[in-house]
DNA sequence: TCGTATGTGAGAATGATTCCCATGAGCACG
DNA sequence: CGTGCTCATGGGAATCATTCTCACATACGA
């Protein structure tokens, strides 16, 4: 039911690299794409390698410290999150992101799964909106 | 609230093509990617350019005929599906997909919105596991 | 039937992500 | 502290889905 990625063996090793990309993301606030965190991480110059951005990306999400998003137009986007099983509210316009959990939905998501009869299942919500910070401004 | 696309103006205009493609959607059953509705109208003979499937299917989500879903590496899937707001339960290894709506999600994807002063909301649920046919097939 | 706005197709262009591989650097051990 | 082995890095090439370009075809209203 339960996956923890990094095969088995040792430990992953420590590099300035993957510091950087998981501080810079502990500083920011919404979700941020790869090649945008690439390009911050150039002009405050602790330069990475744009490869391994991809790396250090990928490996938070395995050891399920960053969640992913794909946007409508096909990019991933990243967040440090809490560990704990939430979904996000997110605003379209400032990428504003509020966690959110709520027992209501997980139970709604097993049930129907149930109905049906589909086992070993997960599920993948995000609500969408203008947050009242954007709202009020563009009411102006 | 809700956006018919399709500019203003004149209908869209009838092509063999677009007919192909709505008629091969119709004839399957899970989610299909566009380079797979490609490959299958080729085999079937009712060839049709690549760009013009692709200029097909963003028509028809356009028209609200059919459901988008981006797979976890990237690729954009589509299926026909009922007009009206529902969501997806998937099966992750035959595609299978069953078509729900049910009022509980929907009320807690509205509530979180509103509880953190978000506007104009749209919501993005997809549930995934394994049906009961492939769980009873792996058993073996 | 004509004229014209639209649709089509082949291939080029784009852009994100991954691959390759020579080089660099953690870290366990002596 | 060195040394060595293994894993990490980076930059450029390779992939691959999707979009763009543009010359040509065609739906369809008049
Ligand atoms: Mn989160
Ligand atoms: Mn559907
Ligand atoms: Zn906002
Ligand atoms: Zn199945």
């Amino acid at each position: 039911m339960s996956v923890t990625e990094q095969p088995e063996g040792g430990a992953r090793r420590q590099s300035r690299q993957r510091s950087a990309v998981l501080t810079l993301l502990d500083e920011l606030d919404g979700f941020r794409s790869a090649q945008d965190l690439h390009a911050l991480l150039r002009e405050r110059g602790d330069s990475v390698g744009l490869a391994t951005v991809y790396r250090a990306l990928q490996a938070l999400v395995d050891d399920g410290q960053l969640d992913v998003l794909r946007s409508p137009d096909g990019e991933a986007a990243y967040r440090r999150c809490s560990p704990s099983h939430h979904h996000h509210l997110v605003c379209r316009s400032c990428g504003r992101t509020v966690e959110v959990a709520d027992p209501p939905v997980e139970r709604w998501a097993a049930r129907v799964a149930a109905e049906h009869g589909f086992v070993d299942v997960q599920h993948d919500v995000e609500v969408f909106g203008t947050c009242a910070v954007c709202a009020a401004t563009r009411q102006g």
